[in-house]
DNA sequence: TTGTAAGCGTTATCAA
DNA sequence: TTGATAACGCTTACAA
């Protein structure tokens, strides 16, 4: 491995010279910079990022912290992190907060060898643990979450927004009788939709009836089992809206495996917009979760964090989720 | 930032000492150690990751390379090689190689600092080219390709008996006349997989006409290009194997929307079994890849080849790809 | 069993 | 415009 002193000791300069010539930093002879630079380039020399860091320069190292990559929605999420950090020639770290690692661990990890910028993605920490691993942490911002406390520092969707679009749409097709299929899962995301949704509809003097609204495991089988449930119960329904995709795909496999027609008897919407909403039959209209983009966005405003102070950055991070209009969804009337 | 000089001056000891306490390295009396320690635990000390690496010339770290995370298949890799790290008290870095980040960029970056094991996936370089690489990099780990040359560093799927399964399958369902969607790109998975068909149908006696094999982006629309151009030209055949499950299900949607019912009229089948496998209507029968459990291997294999000499490790690392039956091949006759 | 001292590759400070 | 020198936090001969 190719090192400064190696190279300068071939120039017949000083360490402390071809640290300035690749660095771009200090005054330079013209001469002596060419002679460096030539002798960099021909000898493939890299610098070693660990005795950079040690040094006490930053590091330009950003963490991804998440539960897990499997899932298409990870994995976009990681894309556009990591497609932002790269452009900004920083390193991506990933750091698992799965079981056997808390998120604690996962943080202190990226911590222990100077990764300043770290994007977090949590729902089981409360908000005060996380205020906390903010201020500890001045790179640190939160996706998918927003903490008031904190607010310059979370990237988040408008869920509640977001139910009311789905509402609307629905409505405007002409949809009055609603069933909807939650996540059981004990996140603000669930209720802030359904708030969103219930807004819509009581605006417009309907309510949806408790009955309506199942809750389960936001999974494939998740979707099943609601579907079949409101079946069996023979709810009184036109369209059901499902918290995500995947339980909206299931529910809607199991609507026409009991006989009923989608979107023609039972209309179908989700959220996220995932791989499976263009490949479910029908297509699945659904809320795109434009969750690349808030990843993207997410890690330039990290690094924008450590660059600035934090305090100066006060706008809000809000993303909205927008309609994609597939097949699943029945026009009753004409939308206005 | 608590270092191990504070904690030596504070327990009266030397900085050795605590690094041998930390390290569980070389003897240590019992009274100091038990001193030490709680020094570390209770004053949170966390080791400096990049002191360490430049110290100690080593640092745990592996690094993934992929063209990109956001389809499932590499979000599936990047999960199990994560995984499996994490398990061996490893850091995980990654490492896009897309294109404004060459491979060769990719692998040289996570060298500079000190990350030796490395598990890449790449179809673009030559085969020389992935060679250099691999010797220039004890740790490197090629995934889903192989090289004889540096056979032991290759974790691959037979994809040449992975074809003759899926041929096998369609055969003993009483299929005999065949399409092939396939992939137009120049790497050897299709045609490995095409040659496997091909060999078992060769064996029956039958074979497969050039017409009725179609090649295109493997994607969506690329199934759904080839499922058009099948049928406009009237193609004869009872069943489709395509390259993978994207494909397949494009294609399936394609047949269903033309009129055609799957399976009753034209069987299809994917390889992969990614999400949408589980999802599409009819749920589509696949050839699995494990890709999980072969990030999973591959991680570990990478481990295994900076602790012990390379060399010695002759054994081969080829997965198979198994049988995952649903609904969308019809059963002609009793399979046997 | 413990400590001293050198060194890993780089950058920062200060002097020349 | 350049160069010594110290320092970053840690590991590891070698010495005691």
């Amino acid at each position: 491995m190719i090192t400064i002193k190696e190279i300068a000791k071939i120039a017949g300069v000083s360490a402390t010279t071809v640290s300035r010539v690749i660095n771009g930093r200090g005054k330079v002879g013209d001469k002596c910079r060419k002679k460096v630079q030539k002798l960099i380039d021909d000898l493939g020399y890299r610098p070693n990022i660990n005795a950079r860091a040690l040094a006490g320069q930053k590091a330009d190292f950003l963490g991804i912290v998440t539960p897990n990559f499997s899932s298409p929605f990870y994995g976009n999420l990681a894309s556009g992190i990591s497609d932002a950090a790269i452009d900004a020639k920083h390193r991506v770290m990933m750091s698992n907060s799965n079981k056997t690692n808390t998120v604690f661990d996962a943080v202190e990890s990226l911590r222990d060898f100077g990764c300043d910028n770290i994007v977090l993605h949590n729902k089981d920490l409360s908000d005060d643990e996380i205020i906390k691993l903010a201020e500890e942490n001045q790179g640190l911002v939160l996706i998918n979450r927003f903490i008031s406390e904190i607010a310059n520092r979370c990237v988040w969707l408008d869920n509640c927004s977001a139910g009311r679009a789905a509402a609307e749409f629905l409505y405007k097709n002409g949809h009055r009788k609603i069933a909807i299929i939650n996540s059981d899962r004990n996140i603000s995301d669930p209720f802030d939709r359904l708030f969103g949704i219930k807004q819509y509809f009581s605006a417009k003097g309907i309510e949806i009836i408790n009955d309506n609204i199942k809750y389960a495991v936001p999974s494939l089988q998740g979707g099943i089992d609601s579907a079949r449930a409101l079946a069996e119960e023979g709810a009184d329904f036109t369209a059901v809206i499902a918290y995500n995709d995947t339980m909206a795909v299931g529910a809607m496999n199991e609507f026409q495996n009991l006989g009923f027609k989608v979107p023609e008897q039972i209309s179908v919407m989700g959220f996220d917009d995932i791989l499976i909403a263009s490949t479910s039959r029908p297509f699945l209209t659904t809320m795109r979760y434009p969750i690349y983009d808030m990843g993207q966005y997410a890690a330039k405003l990290s690094i924008q964090l450590t660059k600035t102070e934090a305090s100066s950055i006060n706008q809000s991070h809000q993303f909205m989720s927008t309609l994609v209009e597939r097949q699943s969804v029945k026009k009753m009337i004409e939308s206005s």
